[in-house]
DNA sequence: GAAACCTGGCGTCATCCTAA
DNA sequence: TTAGGATGACGCCAGGTTTC
């Protein structure tokens, strides 16, 4: 992981806490001290969007981080280098043709199509991605062919599986992220705790030096 | 034991950002 | 300029913990 091979945390001190709760409460309590909002109880999602201001991203931070720092790179695009990739990621490692999710089961990659199966949380819909040509519909193998015809049922069914295939990825980028974020946040906590040993030495240190230069006179 | 609260994970949407 | 990946924010749910 590029923070692990650069010791990029190490560097700086950390400048922000990324907790979405604390957003949360801090919205929350702006909301309470809001005499519009409190008339009407409530806070309308967009206007939370419009408290809310979107942070910048981790990643960018380090990099800000790093770019101070001589002889550290940039964080760049997140490499396999190393072994040992989770292969639960399904976007970079599907061995097979099967793989699972947490609310569903992919098959092999290309085409989309949800099954709204009942997932084990709820109604989350599941997907099931199918072979090219196998089980694709013909009516969207046709949509896509330059020249066709395209009735508005064709274009609706392509507009869907487009929906369908962003959605799913979309999903699985944001497990990769959720996953990324938590080592970067464990990164920060060991940082931390390098730092406060060091100084704790320092703290010691000098009082030593102190000791040593001005002795005690009685 | 039930209710309240906390925590962590998920899917989705909106937006930012960058490569083509 | 645009398509698509990355990620902050939101709402929901499940499981664990605390309080009564």
């Amino acid at each position: 992981m590029w923070w692990h091979q650069h010791n990029l945390c190490f560097r700086r001190p950390i400048e922000e806490d990324y907790s979405s709760r604390d957003v949360e409460e801090k919205v929350a309590t702006i909301a309470e001290t809001d005499e519009s909002a409190e008339s009407e109880g409530v806070i309308d999602s967009h206007k939370r969007r419009e408290i809310l201001s979107r942070r910048p991203s981790y990643r960018k931070i380090l990099n800000e981080l790093s770019s101070d720092v001589p002889g550290v790179p940039k964080i760049e695009e997140e490499k396999s280098e190393e072994e040992g990739t989770p292969p639960n990621i399904a976007t970079m490692a599907v061995p097979t043709s099967i793989y699972q999710t947490s609310t569903g089961q992919y098959n092999e990659e290309t085409e989309l199509a949800p099954s709204h199966m009942a997932a084990a949380t709820g109604d989350m819909p599941t997907y099931q991605i199918r072979a090219p040509t196998a089980a694709l519909p013909q009516g969207v193998v046709m949509a896509a062919s330059p020249g066709s015809l395209h009735s508005s049922q064709q274009l609706a069914e392509e507009a869907t599986r487009k929906r369908e295939l962003r959605l799913m990825k979309n999903r699985e980028a944001a497990k990769e992220c959720r996953r990324r974020k938590k080592e970067y946040v464990k990164c920060l906590e060991s940082r931390v705790a390098v730092l406060e040993v060091q100084n704790k030495k320092l703290i010691e240190e000098l009082e030593t030096l102190k000791d040593i230069c001005s002795p005690k006179t009685d």
